[in-house]
DNA sequence: CACAGAAGGTAAACCGATTTATTTTCAGAT
DNA sequence: ATCTGAAAATAAATCGGTTTACCTTCTGTG
């Protein structure tokens, strides 16, 4: 147990003294250098248990020009999505031997560049940053200006800097087009909401492309709106209230998660049903979207492979065995088709009996 | 903008340089010792301007005793709950001058257990743990051992080492049942799942507490299980096949987030109807719950104060200027009534917000 | 047997700050 | 002009490791 009474931590000299070699031979020990008789090996590992000796970490990485750490730069912690990212990218870089330190940019581009110089007070090996904005952001800047070693992640596109990670926005929207042009919706609303992001018009441009090229003649609204939560509400409200039933879409495809959260409330005001008079896809899929009733028909982005393939690539940065140029990762996403785009009884549901 | 073009970052030496000081005298400035010449002052000013100098957090701590760092770690990152609470921890210690590190013990003890080791081994100032179980878990006891400084928040009750910060779970499970008998539900279902943690016994004792305080002829009834998913839906389904619609509650509390969602997918399953056939009220608040259909009865936790409180409870600790007893805070929280509670249309159907 | 070369080990420098102990400066009193 | 004490400045120690440069031993070969 070795549980020394007071604050005491052993330190390195403490485990050198103890198994009667020197410091510098108990680091070549503890970082497995060949160069150590096996005796002296074997005192000093008795020395480490019996001393219940622990390498500071930070200490260990004064003398480096960068210590093990991974810096990461989420736009917030709340959404599901980013929360998730979040455990990926700790799961992962712990898995590679990094401390990952988390921090959160709450949606302010100022408080993300100075997180980015943050990152960089602390001689962090590496960054991933997922912007509040784009790649063009006051976050990326920073990055660029202290020459940092950075993955940029969700919130972006092809960047000639750094390298990027991120769903593959505008297949999976393309797909949803797909979807929603077979089931012979012709006027289609793509609705998106509180944070017009790179990622969210790369949906939108998806949508419309794919869209456009299948079927020159379908009609397509767009609703995008920054603003507070009132002013978007209405601004979904005024849109429904102000076509007759049949100049209506038949379909709505919103760009976010909360962009869903927001439809489906002005939907049900109106008393628009889903999906008899309506259908709605989402991007982003939530826990509640299955439960939901109807259940919520939702690209699902793969955020475990986001988050690894984006600790790989750093590592790799970081490592320096990288070209030259700078590579897009483009994940592949999956449409989970639920009640609230089916007509029917064409999805075999456990929940039936609608009212 | 000072833009070093190599990696070279400035250390205080260069800044004593550049100043013609001594890297001592750059110390005080920066600290604002009084007795450092006007002059000087200045020149120190203008060359950490002209040098673009940051310090090295790292490096200042190492000195110190404890560093100026927080470990925060979390059962989970994926929860609106924790994911809120990361963000307030974050806040509230970055507004004391203190870095945050988040780490998500994954539910797993353990990994909670190993995660306050390696706090322990960064020199944290102090540590908010809310644990994987409760106040006696193995996070709990590696502080203990440790003779660290920590707050335990969430899934705790009193304890006599560490101050602790919880939602009033009692309280408000006691509110709830008050609620409910006042509506006149009778046979009522509690409901846990997933980790039965002492947040959720404390909620279960509530409430049955004082429903059987008020009314000692209510039938309360108790599902709780700790299984995977599908022996939790099936558990409830047993539930509700096993009796009689007569026999049937009619009312379920759910004692946490994720109980609620399973108990609505299962309801609806079995075609009973919200809440026409049946009341439901949800322990933890989360956004989809006022949109849902029928917006979801729950009650909110205060997050934000919870965070707050924990981050000052652990400075007063850090800083020792705190009794020699350990503190119990219990955050009041609050009943968001909506329909899945409510029969008739005593609560405005549209779903409005704000206004 | 002498000697080159490898293997094993260590003292000391170093990383970038803070802090202590010491020295220098300078104003005011004698 | 000299002395005193406070104010200001600094050299050096320190924190806990890593790394370098150098010193001892061995080992094997000509």
């Amino acid at each position: 147990m070795a549980t020394e009474s007071k604050h005491k931590r052993p330190t390195i000299h403490d485990v050198a003294r103890t198994a009667g070699v020197s410091a510098a031979t108990v680091s070549k020990v503890l970082h497995g250098s060949a160069s150590v008789k096996a005796e002296n090996s074997l005192r000093v590992h008795d020395a480490v248990q019996s001393l219940g000796y622990r390498m500071d970490p930070l200490a260990a990485g004064l003398r480096l020009e960068q210590r093990r750490i991974i810096g990461a730069i989420l736009p917030d912690l709340q959404s599901p999505f980013f929360g998730a990212l979040a455990t990926g990218l700790e799961r992962a870089s712990e898995a590679a031997g990094f401390t990952t330190i988390i921090a959160s940019s709450r949606e302010s581009e100022e408080r993300e560049a100075d997180l980015v110089a943050r990152m960089n007070d602390w001689r962090v090996a590496g960054t991933i940053l997922a912007p509040v904005r784009s790649e063009r952001g006051m976050g990326a800047a920073a990055l660029r200006t202290l020459d940092m070693c950075a993955v940029l992640v969700d919130r972006v596109s092809a960047d000639d800097r750094f390298d990027t990670v991120t769903a593959d926005n505008f297949e999976a929207s393309a797909n949803v087009a797909d979807f929603l042009l077979a089931a012979g919706h012709r006027h289609i609303l793509l609705h998106g909401a509180t944070r017009i992001s790179k990622a969210v018009r790369t949906r939108l441009d998806g949508f419309s492309t794919r869209a456009r090229a299948l079927m020159p003649e379908v009609q397509i609204d767009t609703l995008l709106s920054d603003d507070d939560l009132e002013t978007q509400h209405r601004a979904i409200h005024d849109y429904f209230d102000s076509r007759s039933p049949e100049d209506r879409p038949t379909a709505v495809f919103s760009l976010s998660q909360y962009s869903t959260l927001l439809v489906l409330s002005e939907l049900r005001r109106h008393g628009i049903r889903i999906p008899d008079h309506i259908a709605l896809v989402g991007f982003d899929d939530v826990d509640w979207m299955q439960t939901a009733w109807p259940s919520i028909t939702a690209v699902a982005q793969p955020v475990e492979t986001m988050a690894s393939r984006a600790i790989a690539t750093l590592l790799s940065r970081i490592e320096g065995k990288s070209t030259g140029f700078s590579v897009q990762y483009l994940e592949t996403c999956d449409l989970q088709v639920r009640q609230s785009a089916v007509l029917g009884e064409k999805i075999p549901r456990p929940i039936v009996r609608g009212r």
